[in-house]
DNA sequence: GTCTATAACCTGATAGAC
DNA sequence: GTCTATCAGGTTATAGAC
């Protein structure tokens, strides 16, 4: 794999664990295998632009499983049911590693990195679009579908969250049992 | 207010702000208006120590509001849609600053401070225990209040983290509606 | 383009005078 | 108990040899 193709990687996986303010340059360089001075060859914005393109990258990996989880279930509710069980079995399976980055990340600098932000705000808004989009291929009507997309993503960020808190499955189990419901009583979607 | 009560109230303010990684022990000292060394006369566990102070105290003082927040309101659901309608006002009015340390910290310090995790574990559990005691009182079975109580945690804990990334309050009113017409299913719920 | 060495500064923590 | 000065090691970022 190219060096700065190893550094972003690096980069995202160490987000995704501790965090952006306990991220050290040096650790990145270590974890990706290139020196120190090679990371601004790459980067000349440093740890900010690095940590932005870590972000975009996964970002924009992660929307693309919602079609892959949802799509093989019939409906919409036992498929979101069963996606935050698949994501709660995924936590417990690799010692309760946070699944997102961006939600790692977004609460930290929201005050403190404004550049970092806004790529945050990019993401989640190109999510709820995305999402939106094929809640409402599903047969939900579009405000619903923006509704539904905000309320699951929520759901799972906050669940991540407390998942890790706790190392428990529970609280993704629960959010996903209270999405699923919440889905069911909207209009066409019980059979969508 | 005593020295030790002003370093662990600035932390706790920091902690919201900006997480564990990025605050600085001279930054909550310049905070608190005390020296240095003060701080660790207070506290010779050092950051950690206060870190865990300022999450045990937040996290008491933040599960007496759920009862302030849904007692004035004679049904479940439109309680839950009027505290996170609350909440989201909250935060535009305060500049979209994170209403709960806890939920900033959580993710960061998860796999890299252990002693902080089980504090921070510790309180959720304790929000649930609390929450779920409230939500059985109010006429909910108590597995569902369980339920409940965690779609309630994660909608509202993610919801704070999408609201702060994108600076917009329609997460947490989406997230709200969510919560709401999903405890809205539950049996007694509807009039309890 | 890759890598070493280092600058300038900040970190958590401590020792010890007041 | 309060505060100053400082330690050893970390930080981001850069300059320049290879």
């Amino acid at each position: 794999m190219q060096t700065d193709q190893r550094i972003v990687r690096a980069m995202a996986e160490l987000l995704r664990v501790q965090g952006y303010g306990s991220t050290g340059i040096q650790q990145v360089a270590r974890a990706a295998d290139a020196p120190t001075g090679s990371i601004y060859h790459h980067f000349r914005g440093g740890k900010r632009e690095i940590a932005a393109a870590a972000l975009r990258t996964t970002g924009a990996a992660y929307i693309e499983l919602l079609p892959l989880l949802l799509d093989p279930h019939p409906d919409l509710p036992t498929g979101v049911e069963a996606a935050f069980a698949a994501a709660a079995e995924d936590m417990a399976g690799t010692g309760w590693a946070n699944m997102c980055p961006v939600g790692t990340v977004a609460g930290e600098i929201a005050d403190t990195e404004p550049d970092l932000r806004r790529v945050a705000a990019e993401i989640v808004t190109s999510w709820v679009d995305a999402g939106s989009r094929y809640l409402a291929g599903r047969g939900l009507p579009e405000t619903d579908a923006r509704s539904a997309i905000y309320a699951l993503l929520t759901s799972l960020e906050g669940g991540f969250l407390l998942a890790r808190a706790q190392r428990s499955t529970e609280p993704l189990l629960a959010a996903g049992r209270a999405v699923a419901a919440y889905i069911a009583t909207l209009p066409v979607a019980a059979d969508a």
